[in-house]
DNA sequence: TTGTAAGCGTTATCAC
DNA sequence: GTGATAACGCTTACAA
């Protein structure tokens, strides 16, 4: 079949072990069967079982990602390959691959993860999402496998090393800054509630409403998922409304082009009649019409923190946990105006 | 450590083997002890360690990825997100994991392919390009392992099963579309030539012209990469021109942002001093300004079947290699006009 | 129908 | 420094 450590051996008249030593760059190993070992591997092809390697050495060199929903669903964002973009640059450096396994329902996806995990698939984790009572973290800190979450945890975030913006106070000021331009009827266009970004910036977003002596509205506080048909039934709830916000603070971009689409068809004008302020500031967002203002949250590098920190999870397992804060910006595109 | 097959048997009070059968759902086993071993897995929580079982078993129900350049610069470009969606949606189905390994250079991302290939860590391939003489292809043949590419093999094209669309075809109605739009100097922006995409359409284009007796000019033929620096890089070189063209066929939706950014800059407009039509059709297409008329080639389709591929490949060895081809069809927005 | 035992290709632990 | 040899956790003939 295909070449193992004993033909090498035995081409280079060595013991397996010793081919092992080599390949493992032992120290205490002589210059000259370094050589021999390593013509015999050249003139061979020698490549090592990664199988193998990793049964003996409970050690994968993989990475597994956690994605929120299935993939399908997901990559229709444009903040995951983004993300991913980060991760894999970090996992390159350090000769780690990416591995991902997906599924349709809440339910495949833990199966999945409990695979990778129990399965010895992958040396650690990254979480892409973070949600209140998230079954897979548990199951995670329960094995106590080594992962880390972009996001906050929910609860024992002081325990579970995260990288994250500071959505609570973006959030607020971003509401401040839609204040400052004279808008009192501010709209807050969230993903899930069960997603912890939402959470913060939802709380931001209060504060700053509340700072302002302004009335907090419920019915101006609409969820709905991060995609463009989200942004769709979002808009179209608070049109609804007999009196609708004169801008919206929208979590993410792609729920942003949805709005856009549907007040397009509607004849409305952004920012003439809404002002909205978005998130993620994916590269789209300068190429939509009109230009999306948007906080630049900087997908890439918590996707490089991220695999940053579940590197040194898995290389010194006693490592203390940590909190990543990556910071954010407002780029002021032609989606707002001053009323 | 963790809960092994020995585990189970000893609780089961059967043989190893015998857990091995009842976790392959081998017919021959009695319902009786089949019940009595998957209590004691589910007792003791256990799950197979995929490494030992690849390693015994010869496959590891994972599929690898296979980009063009380093993820960092793919990742940008939404045709891959889009393409690994179609692939993972397939994977799925089939309970097969996605794998990426990544590279900066040529050379890196052949060492991550060989070691993917020569370490089992997956059982197939799916090459997420095509292009002239490219040396990962000519490997994974020579080592007669599964793999199918999304694009044209330049050579051995039937030998490989490989997922196209019919890009000289759809070149050449484009630029027919565009002749009888009424240009007659129109520029191609392609991508690197080494891609066979790019020969094929370019054939198509050719073949137009030639058929509308215009004369072919080299000077309207450029080659960038396919991202949006390429696209501002492209329309610098067309616009330098003494006579620059009147309309362009754009191989990818991010080139055309491209233009259109620098365009705009330039205070020229789309479509009124230049008419483009691109390929891709990616989800931004629509919501650029003005939006773009773009020829959708079903990347999430072309990603489908290059999975379904690769899975029959490796579930019968002794397959035909076949061809697909994945239709397409134009989408017309308003980044054409007629002269 | 089930058990025994020999791999699968490495690494790790002892010896020498 | 290097070589035996026993894991690692599973599958699969071959026996029983």
């Amino acid at each position: 079949m295909s070449v193992t450590i004993k033909d090498v051996a035995k081409l280079a008249d060595v013991a397996p072990s010793t081919v092992s030593r080599v390949i493992a760059n032992n120290p205490r190993i002589s210059e000259k069967t370094k050589r021999k070992v390593k013509e015999a591997m050249d003139y061979l092809g020698y490549h090592p079982n990664f199988n193998a390697r990793s049964l003996a050495n409970r050690s994968t060199q993989a990475i597994g990602l956690v994605m929120p929903s299935s993939a399908d669903k997901t990559m229709q964002n444009p903040f995951f390959p983004e993300v991913i973009r980060g991760i894999s640059t970090m996992a390159h450096e350090q000769e780690y691959a990416l591995y991902m396994s997906t599924g349709n329902t809440e339910e495949e996806i833990f199966e999945g993860v409990v695979r990778m995990v129990q399965g010895r698939r992958v040396d650690g984790i990254v979480m892409l999402y973070s949600r209140v009572d998230d079954n897979i973290m548990a199951y995670l800190q329960e094995q106590n496998f080594p992962f880390t979450v972009i996001g906050k945890p929910f609860k024992n975030a002081e325990k579970i090393t995260h990288i994250d913006n500071d959505n609570f106070k973006a959030a607020q000021e971003m509401t401040e800054y839609l204040l400052s331009k004279g808008h009192e009827r501010i709209g807050f266009v969230g993903g899930n509630l069960n997603l912890v970004v939402t959470i913060d910036r939802l709380l931001g977003y209060e504060k700053a409403i509340r700072k302002a002596k302004l009335p907090l509205k419920d019915e101006y506080i609409v969820h709905e998922e991060f995609l463009k048909e989200g942004g769709q039934e979002a808009i179209k709830e608070l049109l609804a409304l007999e009196n609708p916000p004169s801008a919206l603070i929208v979590m993410d971009d792609l729920m942003s082009f949805g709005i856009l689409h549907t007040l397009n068809e509607l004849g409305l004008s952004v920012p003439d009649d809404i002002s909205i302020v978005s998130f993620n500031n994916v590269m789209l967002s300068e190429l939509s019409s009109p230009s999306l203002t948007s906080v630049d949250i900087n997908i890439f590098q918590l996707g490089y923190e991220a695999a940053k920190g579940l590197l040194d999870c898995i290389q010194s397992p006693k490592h203390n946990p940590k909190r990543v804060t990556v910071p954010y910006k407002l780029v002021e595109r032609q989606s707002c105006r001053t009323v």
